[in-house]
DNA sequence: TTGTAAGCGTTATCAT
DNA sequence: ATGATAACGCTTACAA
């Protein structure tokens, strides 16, 4: 069915050997020879069989994208799209392939992880998990499988690439102190996720920097839901903020919400920064502020990094690897920075 | 480093073949035998080497997914991701791996088709294409590469699985019709994509069955941005809906927007359906009424339609598999069937 | 510069 | 029931 490279070798009148060369283009080849051969893989559309290829170099050219959350619950959130999207676009520009890894079930997961790193179809792996603790990270170091975490991680070892949280985090608060609010209250995510516990370090760090003074009752703790975001409200609402920041887009809808409810105009009476700017954040009336991260840079850096110590010659590529890139604050109607909405959807 | 056949061989006392007759568990080997093979095998954490085996048995259990489509746009509706989740679900309960192919760019397309599928890493690929003209489909029957559709396709021999936007569109206009409406306008999508006509279809068939003339000046075809349900809504203004069935979520937080500017309140003066059931579609104010996809439920069946194929004795599968799931009408507030907007966010 | 041959880790065929 | 042995399609010393 499929050629192979003894059959281009007949047809063009050499060896197995020589094709080999012409394909991998080494240089020690007559270019009239190769030019014979190439003309022979052109007309057959030849390709080499990756397997095979695969078994003798030991590489696959295929990089592996694992995702061990909770997939259903995340992937309503753009996330996970626009990193692939990233990784996607450098991955075809340096002819490698994706593997997609998601796990949905914690039963078996263990299991699942041996079936995708033990398989021995991937040069490398790029993660991205929310845990601190997650169990993948040890086992990879230890199968010394080249590895690149999409957030960040304390070990030493490990490569990764983040968002500015902490950065993004603290642009916000700083806006909102800029725009003369000093009772600014919080909604942080679940602090068992590194990404929420640096903004609300960002937080902190901006009330710091302008001598505010941080009041524990303008402080909540959601789990990114919406409805989080209407019951932390409530709760801040007897601390009587005038701005709150929120740390993702759906939580800062939840909050909308419950400060309508309690009869209450965002941003005249209560101000409101998102983080994230999911398509809602524009959408919501009024479009929120909020932080914008650069998802897609995230994943294709991410797959730049790792492509990079794939090629790297030990193998090792050098010290560990540790990206952070900057957030992007965008003004919209919910902070009370501008004025009047004009007409909007063009 | 990574273990091989013959070194658990020998670790066990038996020869090659016997270690790999109990991987594979054939019946003809003795008990004992087998345990003591097992007991090593788990002991040393052994595991096939995929690249090896593939070569030999021709299967590599890896299944592709292709999205050919222009991914940064379309990866912002929900849909891909809940597609790749379905489609992971099942992967995952087969033991099979998922291959991700995304591609924006059309340039250079052609020539990452054969990138892909020529690597021969694929046993088979599912197509989640909107085009009917999709250069991929001849491909792949030509080069026998089994694979199944997300959306359908007039081949008679490919498999597909899609959803039944006739249907769906049906029952949205349906609806309308039972509330009393009589000149109910639709924004329909671009009417290249089968999913699009089929909702247009759909409109035409409920229509039909209630003897209710089609207007030619209540059809207005948009492009599935929020930004043309805008302009759409403006086309239609002037033939007087008192209902309009948008064929997408984001199209009809458009149309609502537009009405809302043109001094129209939803849905005491027009009525509003609209289609996917994306998250917007419940936060916008009024919530969209809107027909639900079973998207993850498209995606695991597809997958489960494919390694049936893959997993049949000749490898045909039999007769082109041609399913249609159902989709479902999700009522809120748009539409007037339901009288009071009730407290939300739970 | 080119060809020959060994070997990558499996499975599968054939003896035993 | 088990063990040699020959593929699978490729890369890569090593020879020529």
């Amino acid at each position: 069915m499929a050629l192979t490279l003894e059959q281009i070798a007949k047809q063009a009148g050499v060896s197995r050997s020589t094709v080999s060369r012409v394909v991998n283009d080494h240089c020690s080849v007559r270019t009239e020879v190769r030019e014979r051969v190439l003309q022979v893989v052109r007309e057959t559309g030849y390709q080499p069989h990756a397997a095979a290829r695969s078994l003798v170099t030991r590489r696959s050219q295929i990089i592996g994208v694992v995702i061990p959350e909770a997939v259903t619950t995340l992937f309503i959130d753009p996330f996970f799209p626009l990193l692939l999207a990233g990784v996607t676009e450098t991955c075809n520009a340096h002819r490698y392939h994706l593997m997609l890894s998601l796990f949905d079930r914690p039963a078996g997961q263990e299991e699942m992880y041996q079936h995708v790193l033990g398989s021995g179809y991937l040069d490398g792996v790029i993660v991205a998990s929310f845990r601190l603790d997650e169990p993948l990270i040890p086992d990879l170091l230890e199968k010394g499988i080249p590895f690149v975490i999409v957030g960040h991680h304390p070990d030493k070892r490990v490569n990764y690439v983040d968002a500015d949280n902490v950065g993004g985090a603290r642009m916000a608060v700083e806006h909102l102190i800029r725009l003369g609010h000093r009772r600014i209250g919080i909604i942080a995510g679940p602090q068992n996720m590194p990404g929420s516990q640096d903004r609300l370090l960002g937080y902190h760090q901006a009330l710091d920097a302008h001598r505010v003074p941080v009041e524990q009752a303008l402080v909540a703790e959601g789990d990114f839901t919406e409805s989080s975001g209407v019951t932390c409200t409530q709760q801040l609402l007897p601390a009587a903020p005038t701005a709150i920041f929120v740390a993702n887009d759906a939580m800062a809808v939840g909050a909308l919400r419950a400060l309508r409810r309690a009869g209450l105009q965002v941003p005249q009476d209560v101000a409101l920064i998102g983080y994230d700017d999911v398509p809602i954040a524009a959408a919501v009336e009024p479009a929120l502020t909020t932080v914008r991260q650069p998802i897609t840079r995230l994943g294709s850096m991410a797959a730049e990094v790792l492509i990079g110590i794939l090629n790297s010659p030990n193998g090792a590529g050098g010290p560990p690897h540790k990206v952070i890139l900057p957030t992007e604050l965008v003004v919209r109607y919910s902070c009370g920075a501008l004025r009047e909405s004009p007409s909007r959807g063009q």
